[in-house]
DNA sequence: CGCACTCATTGATATGTGTCAACTTTTGAT
DNA sequence: ATCAAAAGTTGACACATATCAATGAGTGCG
């Protein structure tokens, strides 16, 4: 199974499963009758706060302007683009990067449906990082200035719009901790736990998953050269950890990877 | 000069400078009869928006409740306590940093007078890092559902915030950035740079600071050890860029710091 | 003022990861 | 289907930084 490619695969296990989640709330609808509103939307949950009135949720609606499809290898935004909106992934899967001036690159995310994309642009009303589509995707476009004004009426709006950019500022500090203090190991493996803790959370595997990014992506993301990284795949593998068939991964010890992570002291 | 130990100079000099920047804003007052109150604050500057009518400036002057003080060593919040409040730093200087569960320790920042911190305990309610001062400091409270209820009312103070947020996500891409790929000598020059330029926002010298912390939290910030710090701040004398007198640094050469991060390559 | 403790420096050596290179496999275009 | 380009693997070796250890300097408390 893991010998065939399935590139797309996956998008379609994502509606499945997050159609699967949304359970009663579930209307019947072909991909051309969607109405570009959150309202109705499969991934609400991941997006936008709970227990909305019905009144709030008209204004909700307000928030999404337009959507957008983005094919593999373009870019959403560019460092130095304008800011004028952030992002929802509706599908999809996204890195962001930024460049130092002599030409380092730096992965700093992975993003995947659900999850919101363009926070870095509000500070100088310019992007400084670019966003690059890893597979084709679909998003919704939300002009920051109506976020804004919604925000002012939506009291669960506005708290949602700081505990996404807090998550976010979160997330970055435990980056930071992994690039500061593990060793390679350490790193990928808290990579893999890290992205199929987020893939079952989207009603996917636990314990398989497909990658979306090179070896090179995965090291710029974590401090290693690639070399580093398909090294410490064939570890794993050797190991009896995971089975590595390029791209697709499944993971056979979960344990074994948290304790790489976490070091079993034995008194 | 830098022969002196001078742990209390710079507070001093901190309070001098800034009143010299509010310029004609500044009234005459002493430490006691300062009001708490943003509308008179000698940060606000750095705190606040700019630009607010009268009637904006009482709402804004509701945000701060309290002031606390707090002494070198002690901790502002921990991880885990619930989260109530962002603070904004009058005086003295913080880091903050996380710790892993085996007991690895990161240092994630390096806050000082103006400067907002807590904003990583809005998502979970709880902090999840500690905030230490690194010399006796002075903090506004600002309890964050009053942050909320008056950002709602005044747009410019509710774009303030959503620019603070930004602005440490990209500064924390920054390091990531810095933690993925820059060697010894690029990180410790870059910590340099952006110190300095941020004293000197503050009225301080461009050429010339003090370090409130130590080799070991400089090394825990840039992903290195103490050792690594020490060795790299003696080839810095070595090759005459900057002059280290224990924690009292002068940079000789601010260019070849620039040098070090972007490499200038001769066709 | 002196003593204990923390912090910083420096040397010798170890080691994890980077670098360079050869080769294989997969992917995508025609 | 074919072929070129991209992605991935693996080996040999280099090197930057970590580790371990000894010493010195600075700081703060009694």
């Amino acid at each position: 199974m893991l010998n065939q490619p399935n590139k797309n695969q996956v998008p379609t296990e994502l509606t499945a499963s997050i159609h699967h989640q949304a359970g009663s709330k579930l209307v019947a609808m072909t991909p051309q009758s969607i109405k570009v509103a959150c309202s109705n939307c499969n991934l609400r949950e991941l997006c936008m706060p709970l227990g909305l009135t019905d009144a709030e949720l008209d204004q909700i609606d307000e928030v999404v302007a337009t959507r957008r499809k983005i094919k593999r290898g373009d870019t959403l935004f560019r460092n130095g683009d304008k800011f004028a909106s952030l992002f929802a992934i509706r599908t999809g899967f996204f890195k962001t990067c930024i460049a130092s001036e002599d030409g380092r690159d730096q992965v700093t995310g992975f993003q995947m449906a659900g999850e919101i994309i363009g926070l870095d642009g509000i500070v100088h009303d310019h992007h400084t990082c670019d966003a690059v589509a890893l597979e084709d995707a679909e998003v919704c476009v939300m002009p920051f200035d109506k976020i804004e004004s919604v925000s002012r009426e939506v009291v669960s709006l506005q708290r949602h719009v700081h505990k996404i950019m807090s998550r976010e500022i979160v997330r970055e500090n435990g980056v930071m901790l992994l690039l500061g203090s593990m060793r390679a190991e350490e790193r990928l493996a808290a990579f893999l736990l890290n992205l199929v803790q987020r893939l079952h959370a989207r009603g996917f595997s636990q314990s398989e998953l497909v990658l979306r990014m090179t070896r090179e992506e995965i090291g710029s993301y974590l401090g290693l050269k690639l070399e580093t990284v398909s090294r410490t795949f064939s570890k794993f593998v050797e190991d009896g950890i995971v089975e590595v068939k390029q791209r697709h991964v499944r993971i056979i010890d979960t344990d074994a990877l948290k304790d790489i992570i976490n070091p079993k002291v034995c008194n």
